[in-house]
DNA sequence: AAATCTCCTG
DNA sequence: CAGGAGATTT
């Protein structure tokens, strides 16, 4: 079984990068950075592209990893295809001597233990120090990884300027919405981030208490592993020893084409973790390390959360009085430090389970930020236009207290979501990635999981997503004692969100993901908030034609089977509202009520209670006058007829919808640019 | 033929 | 409120 599913993984993985696969002899648990290929390799040009295959070979082998973790045996490390796919597995074979034999090319192989430990304790402190004590490390967030080294976090703010540049685009169109202050952010950047600057400082501080944070953590984590590098036994001793000389020779000449002297040394470390990690004997080491990782991600899940939390929280109540240019100013910002967050979290996670997590991981971490080249342009316009163009359209209580974006005040209330939300689901995202189960969640309170689909107090629809995809794994409960590992890699092949198109848009582009959920909420389906919505037009449209629903639903994807069901969401309306008037008719006849003209429709009258009932059940909508009017005018069509007797027709009702028909007023505005609930 | 509507049922 | 059936409209 194992052996047939490599070679079915070996197959898919092939595909997955056709053309480009060069010759890599590298044993899987030595490609422990997927861009450990020297620099030089690549041509400027080719660079995107190659991180475009490495990220669709990445991704394959991220989805089949579950197979290779419980497989026993069938690791073939010598195979490219698989080697990219850290697997429990070939991290154990990384301890055994026959698993190196195409890496010990280094001459330096046998440099003695123990001071090559002490030189390398002594540079990891002195590193760690100034990272500490990096005032720029603000501004280099994604360098805090301590699992990437330099040039992959280049690439990674190269492919995320590359998305920044991308989803301006969206916001070009959107001149007639953002209003005078509306200005692209390349050319008025300065202008209109002036104002602020404060903010984004503030924020910045934040973040960067965060980072600190983080290499304490780090640091404590050196500390642990430095104690236990000198009970090493000899041979794996020496496996390191020469498996990290190796790698030190070509990162060191790979760092002098690195501009960036804190990412360098901040990838130092990282290599620096990683062997540590490897000599220190995964299995050994595994209860405690454990132990240790879920402590630090859950500590390092609440100071990020925290941090995160309040960042929305300053971002959105600032940014309701901003221009959307205005708030991108801040976002990008933002943007980095939350993935910079989010990596140096798995980074430390990294340093206790090395690679299983890490193969569980990596690939999305780095299309995080590739993603926007690993798209057609057809699929990138439509995910930004969404991102951008949806927002004020979006059902306010879902996204409105923390949407950075200015939100069109309307005349209704509507509810904050709670921040606990927000929060978590961010966490998850920093902590998991964008496809991973929510039901994994452990942070998720119960009332969360607990949730029902239709509670229309989620903030976001992913939330809505996740409660689906909850309900089918609430089965598998986290058991804290459990390996993260196994936990992790089993809760990722789950992931699949409910949506399709987001899903699709969001696999492609997590980093895309990430801003949907936070600024906007396309619908792939109706809500009951659209539901609430279009009971509220009926007070004014009683036969919507679909363009008009189309565009007073402008956040749904409109799609045959949507609209037929939004239409017949009106047939159903007027169904209740003609039975209502039928009834109400009758009982005037029935009253002895003679004349038409003793018959109204008043606010106090049963007949609108019933109706306001059904279509206003919270009663926080103030219904049209006009809306009073229609249904006395229809009442007393309904009366005439009854009274004249030509209900005995079978068809009589036809003749009082066609003048019903007739009486539909605008709905206004206000529905179209914003939604209510 | 497809879209839409009403009516009926659950 | 959804689904289906049948009628009507376009």
């Amino acid at each position: 079984m194992n052996l047939s599913l490599s070679d079915q993984n070996m197959h898919n993985s092939s595909e997955g990068c056709l053309e480009d696969d060069k010759p890599d002899v590298m044993l899987p648990c030595f490609r422990r950075n997927m861009y450990d290929e020297p620099l030089a390799s690549y041509s400027n040009g080719s660079i995107i592209s190659q991180l475009l295959r490495k990220t669709i070979h990445n991704k394959r082998a991220l989805e089949e990893s579950h197979f290779y973790l419980s497989s026993s045996t069938a690791t073939d490390s010598g195979q490219e295809d698989q080697g990219s796919v850290f697997s429990k597995d070939s991290m154990v074979e990384a301890a055994s001597p026959s698993a190196h034999v195409s890496t010990r090319t280094s001459p330096e192989g046998d440099s003695p233990m123990t001071d090559h430990l002490q030189a390398k304790r002594a540079r990891v402190e002195n590193i760690i120090r100034v990272m500490a004590g990096s005032p720029n490390s603000k501004q280099h967030g994604d360098s805090e990884r301590c699992d990437t080294d330099a040039r992959d976090s280049r690439e990674a703010r190269e492919a995320y300027r590359e998305n920044k540049r991308k989803q301006r685009l969206p916001q070009h169109q959107e001149h007639s919405v953002g209003g005078p202050a509306n200005r692209r952010p390349g050319s008025s950047s300065s202008d209109n981030c002036n104002t602020k600057d404060e903010e984004c400082h503030k924020l910045k501080e934040q973040l960067h208490s965060m980072q600190r944070l983080l290499h304490q953590l780090q640091e404590k984590f050196l500390q642990v592993y430095n104690q236990e590098d000198a009970e090493l036994n000899d041979s794996d001793a020496t496996e390191v020893a020469v498996e990290h000389d190796t790698l030190g020779e070509s990162m060191e000449s790979r760092y002098i084409s690195t501009e960036d002297d804190f990412e360098r040394k901040n990838s130092r470390v990282t290599a620096e973790c990683k062997d540590r990690m490897k000599a220190a004997g995964y299995q050994a080491h595994q209860k405690e390390s454990q132990n240790l990782q879920e402590a630090l991600k859950q500590e390092l899940s609440r100071a990020v959360n925290d941090c995160v939390d309040r960042v929305f929280k300053k971002v959105s109540s600032a940014g309701l009085d901003l221009s959307p240019q205005q708030c991108v100013c801040s976002t990008p910002e933002m943007q980095i430090s939350v993935g910079a967050d989010r990596k140096s979290q798995q980074a430390s996670s990294t340093q206790e389970q090395p690679q299983a997590e890490e193969a569980a991981v990596r690939p999305r971490s780095l299309e995080y930020y590739e993603s926007s080249e690993a798209q057609s342009p057809q699929d990138q316009t439509e995910a930004l236009s969404l991102v951008v163009r949806k927002p004020a359209l979006t059902p306010l209580s879902s996204v409105t207290p923390k949407r950075p974006y200015p939100v069109h005040q309307t005349p209704f209330q509507f509810n904050y979501s709670t921040p606990l939300h927000d929060s978590q689901i961010l966490e998850h995202l920093l902590k998991y990635g964008p496809h991973s189960n929510f039901g994994g969640l452990p942070c998720i309170p119960p009332s969360m999981d607990r949730t029902s689909p239709d509670s229309v107090d989620l903030p976001w629809d992913a939330i809505a997503m996740r409660s689906k995809v909850t309900s089918s794994h609430l089965g598998h409960p986290r058991p804290s004692a459990l390996g993260a590992v196994t936990v992790d890699n089993l809760c990722l092949p789950h992931v699949k969100i409910e949506c399709g198109e987001l899903q699709s848009m969001t696999e492609r582009n997590p980093y895309i993901f990430f801003r949907l959920n936070v600024n906007v909420n396309i619908q792939e389906g109706l809500t009951p908030s659209h539901l609430k919505k279009a009971k509220l037009m009926f007070f004014y449209t009683r036969y919507p034609s679909s363009n008009v629903l189309k565009t007073f639903f402008p956040d749904v994807k409109f799609n045959r089977c949507i609209t037929s069901q939004l239409i017949k969401w009106f047939s159903n309306f007027r169904e209740f509202y003609y039975i209502q008037m039928e009834k109400f008719a009758r009982q005037a006849i029935a009253d002895g009520i003679s004349d038409v003209k003793d018959i109204t429709v008043s606010r106090d009258s049963e007949l609108f209670r019933a109706l306001n009932m059904h279509y206003n059940k919270a009663n926080d909508f103030h219904v049209p006058d006009r809306f009073l009017e229609v249904a006395e005018i229809t009442l007393h069509e309904f009366y005439n007829a009854i009274f004249a007797t030509k209900d005995s027709d079978p068809s009589w009702k036809k003749a009082i919808y066609k003048v019903i028909c007739k009486l539909d007023s605008d709905v206004p505005e206000e529905f179209k640019t914003s939604s209510y609930l």
